[in-house]
DNA sequence: CGAACCATGATTGTATACAACGATTGAAGA
DNA sequence: TCTTCAATCGTTGTATACAATCATGGTTCG
């Protein structure tokens, strides 16, 4: 059996993700330690590490909520992968192995094949996929500190929800960019790679913009 | 009295940066227990703490062991803070209030004085002040993302003592980096703000370098 | 009627006891 | 001599009991 912290930290993200916990709602330790069958001790174990990565804030004294999302928190974490990850995506250029290309090709082929079947389910495995793609890039890096930092930027609820307000058109185009991406690293090129994942993120923010109504609004 | 868990993460934390704990020492939960006279549940949280910040590396069943620092790692930080800092820098333009202003300005003239008098104990407070300046001024940036990640790259314990490397030249080029920051906020220019910041974080960053003779040289 | 204030209940914070796990050491066998 | 295995011990992981704290609602006094 898993380590008892890990169920309780699991159960909890998994529903703040499928929304089970919304926004601002308040997590109360005895629930959560009755909901994973474990004790208290390991749940405020899961709250801490949840909290580090930016999915509640926990209070003195007053426990723990899950954080709300406007559109400004959603505009300012791709403005900060904007900067991090490119410079992640050149550091991936020079240090990923054959095998880690290899499996990073295999994820964009396999995002970019879910686009085009559009089988049912396809939105969440898509979701699935491109947070497998960024974090085995971020492995690439090999960066202690942004392994640290950037699971929080890329794993946020809102993030991975994200994918719904794009159009079949984007959706296919976001898994172009992978696929370029992994082209720019087998080239060893890091400023290639970092100009696609600039591109890359640049695109998505747009989706978290209040206004979606800029781009595109004639094809789609 | 303050809270038990904050009292054995203080002590830790200060042992790491003051070298009692020297990096990749194993530290064990009864020792901090006994030696902050609480008990073993908030050393826990406090080591969960430490590792989210970058101090320690906590493995199952096998605990914390304080983080080892090459000259890599440190070059790391300041790559990654020449990007997030830049970026907090104009926010922090565009938002710091009169108050904020001030408070900045006054620690950076308080640095200035320092790198000025050379009074006994000056590099200690001159480091604090730093460490303070550069928190205050990510505090500006009102980024929640930013004021989640940035602590650990400010106050790592590598970064603190790297100032034991500058020249009194050096020292006094960085206070007065401080003092035209301030002075780009109070213009409430974001692009100036970023510019002198990241010229900072570069002077810096060539101070982590293993071979630091290729700067300078001449005059120190 | 309103505001301040205590009593109460619920929830978090801490201590301690026990269980599970891993490293180490020693002996037995090849 | 080297390898393998098992027992032991120290350490971490978990559960539970208790203490401290906070939100609440009702009560009293102005």
């Amino acid at each position: 059996m898993a380590k008892a912290s890990e169920k309780a930290y699991e159960l909890v993200r998994r529903r703040i993700i499928d929304g089970t916990y919304p926004p601002a709602s308040r997590l109360t330790e005895k629930e959560i330690a009755d909901s994973s069958g474990v004790s208290r001790t390991p749940v405020r174990e899961a709250l801490q590490q949840l909290q580090s990565e930016g999915f509640v804030q926990v209070t003195a004294n007053q426990g723990a909520v899950v954080v709300d999302w406007t559109a400004s928190d959603a505009v300012e974490v791709y403005e900060i992968r904007g900067l991090l990850e490119p410079y992640a995506a050149a550091r991936a250029a020079e240090r990923a192995t054959i095998a880690d290309i290899e499996e990073l090709q295999a994820l964009a082929e396999a995002q970019k094949n879910e686009t085009e079947s559009r089988e049912p389910g396809h939105m969440e495995r898509i979701g699935a996929l491109n947070s497998q793609f960024h974090r085995k890039l971020l492995d690439c890096a090999r960066s202690t500190r942004l392994s640290i930092v950037m699971p929080m930027l890329i794993e946020a609820p809102l993030i991975m929800r994200m994918f719904t307000r794009y159009s079949d058109r984007q959706l296919v185009r976001s898994a172009e960019h992978h696929i370029e991406i992994v082209a720019a690293l087998r080239a060893r090129d890091p400023e290639w790679a970092a100009a696609i994942m600039r591109t890359h993120i640049y695109a998505a923010r747009t989706r978290a913009l209040p206004d979606q109504s800029r781009e595109e609004h004639l094809q789609d």
